[in-house]
DNA sequence: CGTGGTAGTATTTTT
DNA sequence: TACTACCACG
């Protein structure tokens, strides 16, 4: 079928609200789009339409989308529905997007200087760098064993400052602007509320709001004053004790915007924190200034000095807006502040006349990214923001059954944060349009315990896939990975092929560890006139592909005991058991061989592999013999072989673990290519090694690999709702369905911002409905809701 | 009955 | 840190 037929075949077969979509191309547009509507095949249909209909060519399309993967899905869309013109559009992700700006418009960022990306140790290592500088008394200052407390706190707050698009001057001027009205409204707040309150305080309170309301009002959300945001909830909270007479709105107030000082005055909680605020300002501010200096940026960066350079650079700006005279933005929902920001700039030429031809899409009932900082008022304001907009919704739905739409409305009901809410004519009701479906099934099963719920799930699974199911149309989806590491166990036992995406630390893998407690022995050996790491030993020898008996580690210890030196190397060496001498010399050789050779070779000779697991080591013997060696070896350490990788992965081993091998693989390369960044590209010793880990240790940073655990081809899948989301199956099970799971409290924050800076990212409590709705609406079919009644703590 | 103080408890999701 | 249960008191 030639592309211009496929693109008609498809247009035809969209239904009234789509192809409305698909036509209006001009001018900004809002499509609602829930789950189950078609809208990748709207975004690329409109792509589409605009190069049919206009004489735009593809470059000057914009599409947004936020992971790589929606971007390659959108990509061969295109592809399919358009041919070849539709790779020369430009889909990006936020952050491809930025970066390419960046490496584009060279001159405009960091003086043309290549920078690096840093990870999360580099990071750390930096703002480790700026708070030695504080001063004991600053309140962020404190350390609990020689890591400070507020480390984590500031890294996370700093990245919630960069996503809200602001810098650090920008965050000053808030800070600075607060300082002066605080002090003032706490006055207010001791004159009503330092008594008990009583009938007289509504009164009070009520003079109070409308004096805050006075004070001069600034801009948007973001720089709103702090009077403004404590005039306008308390006068909500005055308005509700007048309606009801009563002081409990009051009361309630104050629980959550007043606290004692130490002087036992009321007084606002924001007043509270003005000291780690301005430390956080000052932390920021030097952390940046470190960062550049040695030419380091990280992620969050890219997007903030793109944002910045636009907003005061009116002809790269011109420039970008020229190329990209069409915007689409995908999962507009989960934009976050410097998201917007970016979007709006792109739109902001005088030749629109405030009528940008940008089309967002998005669903805000499936706002969950609330925790990365994504603004589900972005969604919400739109129609504020863009006054000449068109607004389509589409309610048709091709995934479910209407029994399975109808039960998730009910849920997402409950949430105020909502279109529907702010926008009285919207009507989002899905209408389920597959009647090819068939009738399904809802249950809830409402279980004694966990361990009674997991069974269930495996047995009706079972029964399922006897009943003639495929595995892969059928999901479990949970909050936490916590509870899918426990439902992976039980399916696995019960002989149920499972697809587990999750993010193993390389560091738990255990053959890795292994290789890093070899790895430190060795590094031990090397370093001259220091003591070996004889301590590891114990934890080596006891690992079983040595081949090495109970009893023979017993005698080692006992040997090592009644030694002067207490050593178990030495007394491995002198050991009756050749095998054991062997192991010890070897061990001391390959410590002797670390000083020249590189890390790559030495890995290789722990793992006994031919250089295969690792380019650059093993194999060539000709380094191997080198005479630098300062233990002459004799031909039978020479010989010795590690027994490791034939042990776990040799030709027996493997068949029966093809997955733990590709898992240990995969994990490998991670630990290698982290320490290859870490190294910046110089040689690796093993002492590396030594360095690497301990200090990923020291910061609790784990390293992820994220290759799934994929038992069968065809297997039943287990994601989070994060990972389920865009995704659908025909049968769904939705685990652990308690108040404390999905909705459970999040972590406390220990750096609040202020209460006019509203950029936490921790959950409200929408979120969690909308966390709930997700998981429902991926069912097309078999929707199974289960609970327990007893946790594992009874 | 509403309020205010104290004590005890829990702790994610991931581009 | 933030929330709830609990209890004493006005």
């Amino acid at each position: 079928m030639s592309q211009t037929l496929r693109f008609d075949e498809a247009y035809k077969n969209l239904n009234k609200e789509q192809r409305m979509a698909v036509d209006t191309i001009d001018g900004p547009v809002m499509v609602i789009a829930g789950p189950g509507t078609g809208k990748t095949q709207v975004l690329a249909l409109r792509v589409g339409n605009i190069l049919k209909k206009t004489d735009t060519r593809p470059g000057n399309i914009l599409c947004l989308t936020f992971t790589d993967a929606a971007a390659i899905n959108m990509r061969e869309r295109l592809a399919r529905l358009i041919g070849a013109e539709g790779y020369k559009v430009a889909v990006h992700t936020f952050h491809s997007f930025a970066s390419d700006i960046i490496s584009n418009y060279p001159e405009h960022f960091y003086n043309g200087a290549d920078f690096l990306p840093a990870d999360n140790l580099k990071q750390l290592e930096i703002l480790e760098e700026v708070f030695a500088e504080l001063p004991r008394s600053n309140p962020l200052s404190s350390k609990h064993e020689d890591t400070y407390t507020y480390l984590k706190d500031a890294k996370k707050a700093i990245q919630s400052l960069k996503r809200a698009g602001l810098s650090p001057e920008e965050f000053s001027a808030i800070i600075e602007d607060n300082k002066k009205s605080i002090g003032q409204i706490s006055t207010g707040i001791e004159k009503v509320f330092g008594e008990r309150l009583s009938q007289k305080s509504i009164e009070l309170a009520t003079t109070l709001a409308s004096t805050l309301a006075e004070a001069p009002q600034k801009e948007p959300r973001l720089t709103g004053s702090l009077s403004h945001a404590v005039a306008l909830s308390l006068s909500r909270a005055v308005a509700l004790a007048q309606e009801t007479g009563k002081t409990a709105p009051l009361s309630a107030w104050k629980e959550k915007w007043a606290k004692k000082d130490e002087d036992g005055n009321r007084v606002l909680k924001d007043a509270l924190y003005v000291g780690k605020m301005e430390a956080l300002m000052f932390v920021y501010r030097r952390y940046r200034e470190l960062m550049y200096r040695e030419r380091y940026y990280d992620f969050d960066d890219m997007l903030l000095d793109v944002v910045h350079e636009l907003s005061k650079n009116a002809s790269l700006l011109s420039e970008l807006e020229e190329r990209y005279q069409y915007v689409l933005v995908d999962e507009f929902q989960d934009t976050n502040d410097a998201q917007l920001r970016l979007v709006r700039l792109l739109g902001s030429a005088e030749v629109n006349e405030g009528k940008p031809n940008i089309m967002i899409v998005g669903d805000d009932d499936q706002a969950i990214y609330r925790f990365q900082g994504a603004e589900i008022s972005n969604i919400i304001d739109f129609p504020k923001q863009f006054a000449h907009h068109a607004l389509i919704v589409l309610t048709k739905n091709y995934r479910s059954t209407q029994d399975i739409l109808d039960v998730a409305r009910e849920v997402i009901e409950k949430s105020d944060e909502r279109l529907e809410a702010v926008i009285p004519t919207l009507e989002k009701k899905l209408i389920a349009s597959r009647p090819d479906l068939g009738k399904g099934n809802i249950v809830h099963m409402l279980l004694p315990t966990r361990t009674h719920e997991h069974a269930y799930m495996a047995r009706e699974i079972h029964r399922l896939i006897d009943g003639g199911a495929d595995p892969s149309e059928i999901a479990v989806i949970t909050r936490k990975h916590r509870e899918l590491e426990d439902i992976a166990r039980v399916l696995v036992a019960t002989g149920i092929p499972i697809n587990y995406e999750r993010k193993q630390n390389v560091f738990e893998e255990p053959h890795v560890k292994m290789l890093i407690v070899m790895g430190r022995f060795v590094a031990s050996l090397m370093r001259d006139g220091k003591e070996p790491a004889d301590h590891l030993l114990p934890e080596i020898l006891a690992a079983p592909f040595w081949g090495l008996s109970r009893e023979i580690i017993w005698e080692v210890s006992v040997d090592a005991l009644n030694r002067r030196d207490r050593m178990w190397l030495s007394a491995m060496r002198e050991h009756k058991d050749a095998k054991v001498r062997d192991i010890a010399n070897w061990f001391i050789r390959l410590g002797a061989d670390s000083h020249h050779d590189p890390l790559e070779r030495i890995l290789d000779e722990l793992i006994g592999s031919d250089g295969v697991l690792l380019p650059g080591g093993g194999g060539d013997e000709e380094v191997h013999d080198d005479s630098l060696a300062p233990i002459p070896p004799t031909g039978r350490i020479r010989n010795f072989k590690s027994p490791f990788r034939e042990f776990y992965f040799g030709k027996d081993a493997r068949a029966n673990s093809e997955s733990a091998y590709l898992l240990f693989l995969s994990s490998l390369r991670v630990f290698m290519n982290t320490l290859k960044v870490f190294k910046n590209g110089k040689p690796l010793f093993i002492d590396d090694i030594v360095l690497f880990v301990d200090m990923h240790k020291r910061h609790e940073i784990a390293l992820p690999d994220t290759t799934p655990f994929v038992s069968a081809k065809k297997a039943v899948h287990l994601m989070t709702v994060h990972k389920a989301k865009g995704l659908e199956f025909e049968t769904v099970f939705v685990a652990s369905c308690q108040e404390e799971i999905w909705a459970g409290r999040g972590f406390p924050n220990k750096l609040p911002f202020p209460t006019n800076l509203p950029i936490d990212p921790s959950e409200g409590g929408d979120d969690r409905l909308r966390n709930f709705y997700v998981a429902l609406t991926r069912a097309k079919k078999h929707l199974y809701v289960t609970s327990y009644r007893k946790s594992d703590a009874g």
